[in-house]
DNA sequence: GTTTAGCACTTGACACGCCGGAGTGCTAAT
DNA sequence: ATTAGCACTCCGGCGTGTCAAGTGCTAAAC
């Protein structure tokens, strides 16, 4: 029993194929003699009954009581999944949707990963996730520092990642620019490479005292940087989720107190950033993970089908969809693996701007 | 019937005000030997059943049925919101959290409305909203063009509300710094002060033309520029909503069609934005919209209180909490007057750098 | 040997009727 | 004016009976 279906004839194939895509299309335990209706069967009820016996016995499908129709089992879907699933064919419309997404032409990673979850929640009818994980080894190559106003000053910071951050600090005593330009000498020399762990309080000492009349911006500066190294938002990463109302319309979800439990998971991130992140490296295609597959108590009864975005050969982050076990999966890897790709090049070959034309990237800050 | 009372004689009152509170404790419809425990009340449950229809004829009581107790009406609502309640005493634990905020000293504006909104959820155990709105005034007072390498700049807006905006814009050629140094010439004196509407196609011309050398530059800039004078995010404003899950904890959303549909309405933001931006401007306090004082058809059968938030005497966003009609209403009221008037005062006085010693703001950027 | 028709059996969903409890309104006594 | 008492109403839970769907098995047909 590895999924590999070989002990399985074609036949028995074909009807549990037959179960599975009328069982995510109409929810309901599927019976013999609804099969009997799909013309690629041509057998009567009682005969697939038998077979139907025989795939349940077998781990395929099951029962949820006695006289009620078979429903794939988790063993089931894991080998629909593997084997028996189709290449979904994307409709104009989605090719078109996706497209707009590549046309957008955000620079910043953070607002592409929005924007893809959004697509992607709204084109599947499914939750989806976006996660960046926080990277360690996050430094900063190199610091400008831009008068605003005489009290305050913006930090930009190109990391070592290629993307670009900015922060705004206040400061009691009047900026003039020999002072930012001091600073800024300071940073480029001192700071660059390191990482948070790496800024320590004799080092700010160090930088203080180089920083000669800047001195007093030292300290707010270098906290600025260490959040900003630290990964901005939370812990250790971020996640963007939408569409989870898509989720209230599988009766799967319909009991609140659960839904509420996944809601809560959700909102918690880091599992999710765990689940995602910690999954080892596969061939590229989206992984697709299964209920109790999946660690979280929670998401038993779901499936979570995602995959990791590259960007210049190392993970960036990861975007995926979450929904009943009972998912249209074929649609779900399509789409999943057709934004991740898109993403990946996106990030990948921006920089060489495609059609040469004029290009503009954009961000947005305080 | 105008909700002033003063059709109630004290005893009326009492009872009135101990009805709401036991329902919105208990969430059931209360009967009048319910209310005989409570000690403020010595009556028998004969007295109280004569004073309750009475309250009921009135019209702020009302009885799902024949023989269930009585739950109050929007408008008993309304008057205990009106005159009934009483001032909710923070506890230590409440203020700390609350101060916990001020003293984050966020700068943007952006992330301090997201932590906001998650404190009065998480404080409240309701769903908290804040809303930005556009505003449609929005100029640049100084532009700073700054070399990021020699394929990319960074814009920096600062904007006429006292925000600062970056934007990262992409060149097909090499960059120099006197081709910024231009740039940022003509549009410090062409675009200043103007609103999206007035970046005509002529003015695009006429910069292009002053330009000279940075000629390829304007396009792309002029674009984002227009973008980001149009409100980055939505079309017309910025929505944050935290704690949605808290809602799933109250019979009244355990339906999960209706839910769902109150989901849908909160995803839109349209109509949330209207409804709170819209509201005529009050004395300061929080406006508490029950049920169908609402136009919202999705929100009926909730409450909603909010308050907005000022800045320099403008008005700059707003935020709220959404829950239950049945909602705590003294706590809910206090909780975001006392928040609002926080982030107020933290808008306005964080240049005068309260205590006067090391501060800082933070921002993100790509 | 495989397929199929037929039949008995199981089970959940649903409708029905039957209480019990909670709460009320009214009346009469205090 | 207040209250005890009582008849009345109605919801909700529970057990019952019926129905439809679906199964497993057996015996006949191919």
């Amino acid at each position: 029993m590895r999924g590999d279906g070989s002990e399985l004839n074609e036949r028995k194939k074909m009807i549990l194929k037959a179960i599975i895509e009328a069982h995510v299309r109409e929810g309901e335990p599927v019976g013999s003699k609804y099969l009997t209706q799909n013309k690629q069967i041509a057998l009567s009820s009682a005969t697939i009954r038998n077979e139907m016996s025989e795939l349940e016995e077998m781990g395929y499908l099951e029962q949820p009581h006695t006289s009620a129709g078979r429903v794939p089992s988790e063993y089931g879907y894991r080998f629909y999944v593997n084997s028996l699933m189709q290449k979904y064919r994307m409709s104009q419309n989605e090719l078109l949707r996706m497209n707009a997404l590549v046309k957008s032409r955000l620079a910043e990673v953070d607002k592409l990963l929005e924007s893809a979850t959004q697509l992607a929640a709204a084109l599947t009818n499914y939750t989806s996730i976006a996660v960046k994980p926080r990277q360690s080894t996050l430094t900063v190559d190199r610091f400008k520092a831009v008068l605003l106003d005489e009290g305050r000053l913006m930090l930009i910071m190109l990391m070592s990642d290629g993307t670009v951050k900015t922060a705004q600090i206040r400061s009691e005593m009047t900026l003039g620019a020999d002072m930012l330009e001091r600073l800024e000498f300071v940073l480029n020399s001192q700071v660059c490479g390191k990482r948070a762990e790496e800024i320590t309080m004799p080092l700010a000492l160090a930088i203080e005292k180089a920083a000669a009349e800047a001195e007093s911006l030292v300290s707010p500066v270098l906290k600025c940087i260490c959040q900003t190294l630290e990964g901005g938002e939370g812990e250790s990463g971020e996640v963007k989720i939408s569409g989870v109302n898509h989720l209230l319309e599988y009766p799967e979800y319909s009991d609140a107190r659960k839904f509420k439990e996944l809601l809560g998971v959700l909102e918690e991130k880091r599992d999710i950033l765990k689940l995602v992140t910690e999954t080892e490296t596969e061939d590229g295609r989206p992984r697709v993970i299964i209920g109790s597959e999946n660690s979280v108590e929670e998401m038993q009864d779901s499936a979570l089908v995602f995959q990791k975005i590259r960007s210049g050969g190392r993970v960036i982050g990861a975007i995926g969809i979450l929904g009943p076990r009972r998912m249209d999966y074929s649609k779900v890897v399509s789409t999943v693996e057709y934004i991740a790709e898109n993403l990946s090049e996106l990030l990948d070959g921006s920089p060489e701007l495609p059609e040469g034309k004029k290009p503009s990237g954009n961000g947005e800050n305080s």
